[in-house]
DNA sequence: AGGCTATGCCCCC
DNA sequence: TGGGGGCCCTAGCC
């Protein structure tokens, strides 16, 4: 089958080095052309392969020369690096990954076929399993369509998609990125933790305005969430097994809990702190261990209390806590026992929740909706996104399940839908997407736009600048803007900018950290297309002249 | 420029 | 039921 490629046009982008950071910037790297590999590079490698796999790595030719015998002669034929036959081969076609027709659907995880056959591939209208036709209604439910359904607007309002990255710091972690939070009241300001425990401060709009307090954690930061009451201080689970609480001003944190006050006694002793939310009403910050406990800490007192409640299976890691919107007394988890579970806070103890949503792999993430918190989306590792509509209504199964490719290999930050706070109709998620798509002979891993409603791929975005994944997205609660995480940068992304309004001056900075490296993936490319709808389905989104305003890409490479 | 590796979950014995 | 080996699209460092 041919390798498919959706072609694109990217607008070009403004580099600027990090005034803070020493650089040694030798310009030896021109603009490389984006050349897409053709069948005759690939058969040439191979056959390089073949000779020096014979000369360094037969075994038998190895053998051979000890025993003084004559080198047997064999045909090392090309195997399949999956599953090691011969016949085919799973690998990279130029920008396509083909897949092993040996293993199941690298996407869906059914046997029988590939991805680039998968009837569940990342496209308009694919991967929705719809909902049973059930009777849902009970009393609850009723309760909902009175109290909740009159608030929640008919008609979908158009989705506004920030599809264009607008400033970016490259390199700005020293590890990959794990959190995003945005400032609930300062609308430019973006706080990132990072796998080394690190937590950045950004001001996005400044663009070069930017902290990173590296003495708050040891390690991971899995979640970070503002004090409601006060958005001067910031609170922070991570792996070293404490919740910090850091005043932004200052940068002076607070410790107020360690699970290893003994250090390091082993594996099995170390306990990290992964989900967390903070109950406003009840006062305290909600946190959960790799063991599957769930602690609580008073806001006032900076305390510890009552004892660790076991939430999830016993040695199970609870990767996720959040708080219902509306109402307080409701507690949802998740983690590696492949459920989500519902809690009343009232009653909180081992076994005692309300509902156990299973699932067929770990779960990432699971979020109430952010108006109503009457649905709740999460993401499993078995490359499904699941909606449960309605709290109040049958949660024996979900509502839909969406297959999207978000299967984590280790090395990432595990993926996470995420509702999009600003949608009245509670539909719109941004999820980052695993598998890449071969975008004008580049391999790509965008960030899709789902509506989880529906089902249908709203958008894809992505920067043919950007080929690392973006497993961690956040959309602002008030303005169009989108973060990403990738790798060890932050994007911030907002609309295309729309050329025939206010001439608006779109000024795309990116700051370039850390030490220098042997090539930076920003250049100029592909600016032939005129199809520049970003994938946008149904929506149209002018702004062919846009690109035109944009200054000339003038970044050196350097190495 | 290629090879290592940190790291997490799953599966198998 | 527990430990160890094995991984399908990593990314950055040596």
């Amino acid at each position: 089958m041919a390798p498919q490629t959706r072609r694109l046009a990217f607008p070009k982008v403004v580099i600027e080095r990090d005034s803070d950071t020493e650089q040694s910037s030798s310009d030896d790297e021109g603009q490389e052309e984006e050349e897409e590999e053709g069948p005759l590079s690939e058969s040439e490698s191979e056959e390089e392969g073949k000779e020096n796999g014979f000369e360094e790595k037969s075994e038998e030719n190895f053998d051979a020369k000890k025993k003084g015998k004559a080198p047997i002669t064999i045909s090392l034929k090309k195997v399949c690096k999956v599953c090691k036959k011969a016949g085919h081969e799973a690998g990279f076609k130029g920008a396509t990954y083909i897949d092993c027709p040996m293993k199941p659907c690298f996407l869906c995880k059914m046997p029988g076929h590939t991805t680039m056959s998968c009837p569940h591939r990342v496209a308009i209208e694919h991967g929705v399993t719809p909902a049973p036709h059930r009777n849902t209604r009970n009393a609850l439910e009723y309760v909902f369509e009175r109290q909740l359904r009159p608030r929640m607007p008919l008609i979908k309002p158009a989705y506004v998609i920030p599809d264009e990255v607008n400033c970016a710091v490259i390199r700005y972690h020293s590890r990959r990125v794990t959190c995003l939070e945005f400032h609930p009241t300062t609308n430019n300001i973006l706080l990132s933790g990072d796998k080394k425990g690190q937590v950045g401060v950004w001001d996005f709009c400044k663009v070069s305005e930017k902290m990173v307090y590296g003495n708050i954690h040891s390690c991971i930061v899995n979640n970070m969430r503002f004090n409601p009451t006060n958005d001067g201080a910031v609170y922070a689970a991570s792996s070293d097994g404490t919740i910090s609480c850091t005043d932004l001003e200052t940068g002076i944190a607070l410790s107020l809990m360690n699970l290893n006050p003994d250090g390091w006694q082993g594996p099995n002793k170390w306990r990290m702190l992964y989900g967390m939310d903070i109950n406003q009403e009840k006062g305290v910050v909600l946190v959960a261990d790799n063991f599957g406990f769930l602690y609580l800490v008073d806001i006032r007192t900076n305390s510890k209390s009552g004892e660790a409640i076991l939430i999830h299976k016993k040695g199970s890691k609870v990767v996720g806590l959040h708080c219902n919107p509306i109402q307080p007394e409701l507690l949802l988890s998740c983690g590696n026992d492949h459920f989500a579970r519902i809690w009343d806070m009232r009653r909180l103890e081992a076994g005692s929740s309300l509902y156990n949503l299973s699932h067929k792999r770990v779960v990432n993430s699971a979020y109430f909706s952010p108006l109503s918190g009457s649905k709740i989306l999460t993401t499993s590792q078995d490359n499904r996104l699941r909606i449960w509509d309605s709290i109040f209504g049958n949660l024996e199964s979900p509502s839909r399940e969406i297959v999207h490719s978000h299967d984590f290999n280790r090395h990432l930050t595990p993926f996470r839908a995420e509702w999009d706070p600003k949608d009245p109709s509670e539909s719109l998620a941004v999820v980052g997407r695993y598998i890449s798509e071969n975008y004008n002979g580049a391999a790509l891993h965008p960030i899709d736009f789902i509506d989880v409603s529906t089902g249908q791929l709203v958008a894809e975005v992505m920067d043919p600048n950007i080929t690392t994944i973006s497993p961690v997205n956040k959309l602002h609660p008030r303005d169009d803007v989108l973060a990403s995480g990738s790798s060890r940068s932050i994007f911030i992304w907002r609309p295309k900018a729309k050329s025939e309004v206010g001439e608006q001056k779109d000024e795309r900075k990116i700051i370039v950290c850390g030490r220098a490296e042997k090539k930076q993936k920003f250049g100029d490319q592909s600016d032939d297309s005129d199809d520049d709808t970003c994938k946008m389905k149904g929506k149209n989104i002018k702004s062919k002249k846009s690109r035109s305003k944009l200054t000339p890409n003038n970044l050196k490479r350097k190495r």
